[in-house]
RNA sequence: GGCGACAUAGCCAAGUGGUAAGGCCGAGGUCUGCAAAACCUCUAUCCCCGGUCCGAUUCCGGGUGUCGCCUCCA
């Protein structure tokens, strides 16, 4: 297996060709959540990236295993707990269920694990201790402990700064009780009413950074292949994961070794969170898209690219993924009469010669395009190149432009299975249309509000007909009359 | 103050040392009872100034602008 397959590294700053670890096997792993809110369109798009880069190794051959994690343990979620008078462990299992149902909307396969930090406690106090140890971390008299960043020669290696040169302090007031400004907690001392767990430091909760350290180091080893999750993460939540996990293995090429940051959605170009107050909830933006139309919103844009948020931005992806999804409709459909029979062959031509080969070519690019930083927005261009060329071939059939012989339908099947295969990477044309209720009652009244309009049509009654036609598209149906029949969808 | 990213047509967005994918919108045409869908045609010298090079949008330096991280954050 020769995969050609480069990523950008954040810790290098540049492209690098990817080595497995393990000849065929990726591990992934991507920071989750901290359920303490409802997912917004920002924090999904990593997990859309991933989903799709997941996707894409499974279809190049490779087993792959993708840990990502649920901070269910934080100051946010005990915050919002003594808001509503309930346990933490409310919150973080609403919040959970609101995350998976986002996911599932934006067609996200699960992971294979979905570790929480409740679940982690005994190996999370066994690396702290290992830290304590080793003397990296020490334990203050109020029972918390701290990494000490002045141990570690690296520290800063990945963000690309300087002890020196941070501002610390500059917009939070320093606790004068650690050892430097920059020292992060490891371990927190319980305050009254907030959930423990004991340790030898007394009973506390751990810091934040220090689960994905553990997590990872539990799911998928030492040394893994990549690890990933926004920009925002890459200080001080991945440098200091790097410095935790990295001491206390004791390796410094040790943890992940391929470091993939995806670039922030904005709201006018301001980067969208929820201190800020500028965000969309995946939950909102369902109520008036559908969630395939999201994700492929999200795939146009390389996900390293800044993305700007729009109502007009997420309306162009819907028209353009539904000139994919029209294509796709007329493709399927052609392959399923050649498989039933359907299709009359005849000798002598050779039609599918010209889509056959451009099919083979754009599949080659796409591949190209994942094989480079998985660049989706040029995969998807490609994808609508073969879209015109299947539209094409579509319109000459179905006019009897063209016909096809035996073996033209065999690679007119070829051609289906590719353009199938890129909208599975990319992960589109998987979800059941909603048809808003009982779909055979709903079939049975299109059929016969068609059929009236057909016979006002033959009786040149256009008045009716149209206004038939006018009507369901207000109500988001759409009628099409072609040389086959009436077709009818739901925008 | 430190570090970093970006600047491509009306809009969105790829990309390359040898004059620039794709999508949306718009215009004209074909098809249609009219539409819709689809197809065809048309719409950019890539922020500014230097430098390297036979040649730069692509490399280097400077400038301007926008954004991000240095606090929780996807």
């Amino acid at each position: 297996m020769t995969v050609l397959l480069r990523v950008y590294n954040t810790m290098s700053r540049s492209k690098e060709e990817f080595k497995p670890l393990k000849e065929g096997e990726v591990g992934i792993y991507c920071c989750g959540v901290t359920p303490y809110n409802t997912p917004h369109i920002g924090n999904a798009r990593p997990f859309v990236t991933w989903d799709v880069i997941r996707r894409y190794f499974l279809k190049r051959g490779f087993k792959v295993k993708y840990i990502q994690n649920f901070t269910d343990v934080d100051d946010k979620i005990i915050a919002a707990a003594n808001r509503e008078f309930v346990t933490w462990k409310e919150i973080s299992e609403r919040y959970i269920k609101s995350y998976f149902a986002a996911m599932d909307a934006l067609n996200v396969r699960r992971a294979d694990v979905y570790p929480k930090v409740s679940e982690t406690m005994p190996e999370i106090i066994e690396m702290i201790k290992t830290l304590v140890d080793k003397g990296f971390a020490y334990k203050l008299e109020s029972g918390d402990v701290y990494y000490s960043v002045e141990k570690d020669e690296e520290y800063g290696k990945l963000s690309g700064r300087k002890l020196d040169d941070m501002q610390a302090g500059a917009r939070i007031e320093v606790d004068d009780r650690k050892g430097h400004p920059m020292d992060f907690a490891l371990w927190k001392s319980a305050k009254p009413g907030e959930p423990s767990w004991e340790s030898p430091w007394g009973a506390g909760r751990p810091g934040w950074h220090i689960e994905c350290s553990v997590m990872s180091l539990k799911y998928l080893g030492e040394k893994f292949d990549f690890h990933g999750g926004g920009s925002d993460l890459i200080f001080p939540h991945h440098e200091n994961e790097i410095a935790q996990s990295q001491a206390a293995i004791g390796d410094n090429h040790s943890f992940a070794q391929y470091w993939l940051h995806n670039g922030f959605i904005t709201i006018d170009n301001e980067k969208m969170s929820k201190s800020a107050g500028n965000f969309f909830t995946v939950e909102d933006i369902l109520k008036k898209y559908p969630g395939e139309v999201i994700r492929f919103f999200l795939l146009q844009t390389h996900y390293r690219s800044p993305l700007n948020f729009s109502e007009d931005a997420i309306k162009e992806a819907q028209t353009s993924l539904k000139r994919l999804k029209n294509s796709h409709d007329a493709i399927n459909e052609l392959a399923a009469k050649i498989n039933a029979g359907e299709v009359e062959f005849s000798g002598g031509e050779n039609s599918s010669e010209n889509i056959f080969a451009k099919a083979e070519e754009i599949l080659k690019d796409f591949n190209e395009a994942m094989d480079d930083d998985f660049n989706t927005a040029l995969a998807i261009g490609k994808m609508f190149d073969l879209s015109r060329e299947i539209n094409i071939y579509c319109n000459d059939f179905i006019n009897g432009k063209i016909s096809m012989t035996a073996n033209d339908s065999q690679k007119i099947l070829r051609v289906q299975k590719i353009f199938a295969e890129m909208a599975e990477i990319i992960g589109i044309f998987e979800q059941e249309e909603n048809f808003g209720g009982n779909s055979e009652l709903v079939e049975k009244l299109m059929e016969i509000i068609i059929s009236i309009r057909q016979d006002a049509r033959a009786a040149k009654n256009w008045a009716v007909a149209d206004k038939i036609r006018d009507s369901l598209k207000d109500a988001g149906v759409v009628l099409e009359d072609t040389p086959q029949g009436v077709k009818w969808s739901i925008q």
